[in-house]
DNA sequence: ATATATTAACGTCACAGTCT
DNA sequence: AGACTGTGACGTTAATATAT
């Protein structure tokens, strides 16, 4: 994809500039290499219809502002100001431990203490699935996926899929492969016994298949060549390739995950100002009753 | 019915921060 | 130091809404 050739833009400054700009600017300590920054960036998408940021649209309505800061604070200093923002994770935890009423996000230990990486992280709702060759898929609300031989008793042969909202996994739990998207656009779950779960890509409601796994190796999974193996410049243009796939597996997953988080982020703060608003309604007559009572009138 | 605008989701790139 | 991870920014695409 990308086949336009992208403009390099000022990132650096322009990222920072994104990241901090608000809230440095309450204290009007950005100085203008920031708006030169966002001016340049302004100029290069002349033509483009994106829409500046959140931060962008301060950082313009602010411009005369940290021009006027110029030379105030010291490159040092800068880099201080305007380091990177926290996680969207982090941000949520601080949140939620002001506000008992907002979830937290998991901080996925699982993960850090040394879980296999290929281990899918995904939430699924709470489903059955019937495969054409009449196996079941059950999919737990704690993220586990279960699957049944027909005519089993529904406990033998059991294979789970711990998925991360799920807590550690059960012990016992099997160990599956994750693949990201195959070639016909669905993920693919390598499961003990010579199977596949593949998850469709398409549509609201994810729909789950049993395959046999397909001969040749699935896009985004890897056979690790060993270093002293690779000789011609073929081979290592090969590896260079794969490696290069690999990492863009990996960050197509993470960008999932980060929009995944996000989101949440949002819906988070969303209700905190739901719940924020209903407070000051609730003050703001609590007040005017107050008023009433201290001030009542005279005819 | 068609054209245009808006929106959401995605993949990719670049880069800062973290880990090993 | 280099690999890895998380995230902002961007372009693309498909779906949906709105205008003509």
């Amino acid at each position: 994809m990308n086949k336009c050739g992208r403009k390099k833009y000022i990132k650096t400054n322009l990222r920072q500039m994104t990241m901090e700009t608000i809230e440095s600017q309450q204290d009007g300590s950005v100085t203008d290499s920031v708006a030169e920054s966002e001016s340049a960036h302004m100029q290069t998408q002349t033509g483009q219809n994106s829409v500046p940021t959140l931060a962008q649209v301060a950082t313009i309505a602010e411009t005369d502002e940290s021009a006027e800061s110029e030379g105030v604070i010291d490159s040092h200093k800068r880099r201080e100001i305007l380091s990177r923002r926290p996680s969207y994770r982090k941000i949520l935890n601080e949140l939620s431990s002001d506000v008992p009423g907002v979830p937290k996000i998991e901080e996925e230990k699982s993960e850090e203490e040394g879980t296999p990486p290929n281990i899918a992280t995904m939430a699924v709702p709470t489903s059955i699935y019937q495969t054409s060759t009449g196996q079941y898929i059950a999919i737990a609300q704690g993220g586990t996926i279960q699957i049944s031989n027909p005519g089993s008793d529904g406990v033998q042969g059991l294979q789970a899929l711990t998925m991360t909202n799920s807590g550690a996994p059960p012990p016992g739990a099997t160990i599956v492969q994750y693949a990201a998207q195959s070639a016909d656009g669905t993920q693919q779950f390598f499961v003990p016994g010579s199977q596949v779960v593949v998850q469709a890509a398409t549509g609201d409601m994810p729909t789950y298949q049993i395959r046999a796994p397909t001969t040749a190796l699935p896009q985004g999974v890897v056979m690790a060549a060993s270093p002293g193996s690779l000789h011609s410049p073929q081979q290592l243009a090969e590896e260079a390739t794969r490696k290069r796939e690999l990492r863009l597996m990996k960050n197509r997953e993470a960008a999932k995950e980060c929009r995944r988080r996000k989101k949440e982020y949002v819906k988070c703060l969303e209700s905190r100002v739901a719940v924020l608003e209903v407070q000051n309604k609730k003050l703001i007559e609590e007040l005017e009753t107050l008023k009433d009572i201290c001030s009542p009138k005279t005819d």
